[in-house]
DNA sequence: CTTATTACCTGGCAGC
DNA sequence: TGCTGCCAGGTAATAA
């Protein structure tokens, strides 16, 4: 049983992976559905992995990115490609031996030159995975290189191949809220030109990266924020404490490993605990923390949203 | 350009 | 008990 991993279950995932499985040689992989696989067939998908190994494991956003590399004897110019992973509402990447049984939704199993497995599950089926050339920047916005490089291709010539989803949803990604370009007044210039309620603000990947459902309500309620409000209409103390929230929320998530993610590694099952300090999310009929207040649920921007009536506003 | 709506998919659960 | 039907959740495609 895991919740839908958001920042913070990504960033968790990211470092147990980047623990157990960095520095690994991919010695053989295995596609038990190819659908999984964005614009690439099993065998090319295996093909440019296999052999290779596993230099660096990041995040961004809700998205993984895997770096790997052919062996260093292979000469600087050896290829290199980027695993691209992106877990959506059920997605697992866990790190296991190989003799643990394969559990219903294993899509993808790597083997590793350590004996363990990195295997890709997912119980909902709507996770993807897609190969990124390893030489493209990537993972940032506003890209320059690579817009130069668009532009080039695409002046007179056919329109170059498209991408894969996967890879435009991470290029187009917003700023990173744990990062020090994420400040107060980045926040609030993204609030001005923003319409729309707040929630659904916070849920938009373009603008700030890694908040879901979860985290934008318990985000809200630290901050004292209706997520009824419109983005523009808070006013600059309110948007500092917005700013001062989901840093804060996010920041002591990771600090639990997330919320209820069952995060399997080496035989050893380690769950988030973050469950345990959520304030509103599903605490509908509650006392609210703060005031008592019943905590109320409702839908907004399309989301079953939780909040305190009485102290957000 | 922006913003709203819908499809995708399965397990879990309410209701009968 | 066993069946039906409906819902959550993030993203991209489609619609307006």
């Amino acid at each position: 049983v895991s919740e839908v991993p958001e920042l913070p279950e990504v960033e968790t995932i990211r470092r147990i992976v980047s623990a157990k499985a960095r520095g690994r040689r991919v010695i053989s992989v295995t596609v038990h559905d190819p659908k999984f696989i964005q614009d690439l067939s099993a065998a090319d998908f295996s093909a440019r992995l296999t052999g290779k190994t596993l230099t660096d494991v990041a995040r961004r956003g809700k998205y993984l990115v895997l770096t790997f590399a052919a062996d260093a004897a292979a000469g600087p110019d050896a290829e290199r490609c980027r695993l691209v992973a992106h877990l959506m509402m059920a997605g697992r990447l866990i790190v296991c031996p190989p003799g643990e049984p394969i559990v219903k939704h294993t899509h993808v199993v790597f083997g590793l030159d350590n004996g363990l497995e990195l295997r890709y599950i997912d119980l909902r089926h709507f996770g993807r995975l897609a190969l990124m050339d390893g030489g493209e920047a990537g993972t940032g916005r506003a890209d320059a290189t690579g817009a130069a490089r668009a532009g080039r291709a695409g002046a007179g010539a056919a329109p170059r191949p498209a991408e894969p989803t996967l890879i435009r949803g991470l290029r187009a990604l917003g700023v990173e809220p744990l990062s020090d370009d994420f400040t107060v007044v980045a926040l609030s210039s993204l609030l001005a030109r923003r319409k729309g309620r707040i929630k659904a603000v916070l849920l938009d990947q373009r603008l700030v990266a890694g908040i879901g459902n979860i985290y934008a309500d318990e985000v809200l309620f630290m901050a004292g924020i209706h997520p009824r409000r419109t983005g523009d209409s808070l006013a600059p103390a309110e948007v500092k404490r917005l700013h001062g929230a989901i840093r804060a929320v996010l920041a002591q998530a990771i600090e639990h490993r997330g919320t209820t993610i069952l995060t399997y590694v080496d035989g050893e099952g380690r769950r988030g605990e973050f469950a345990g300090l959520l304030q509103v999310y599903q605490k509908h009929g509650a006392a609210c923390p703060r005031c008592g207040t019943a905590i109320v649920r409702a839908e907004v921007a399309g989301r079953g949203t939780h909040f305190c009536p009485r102290c957000q506003r």
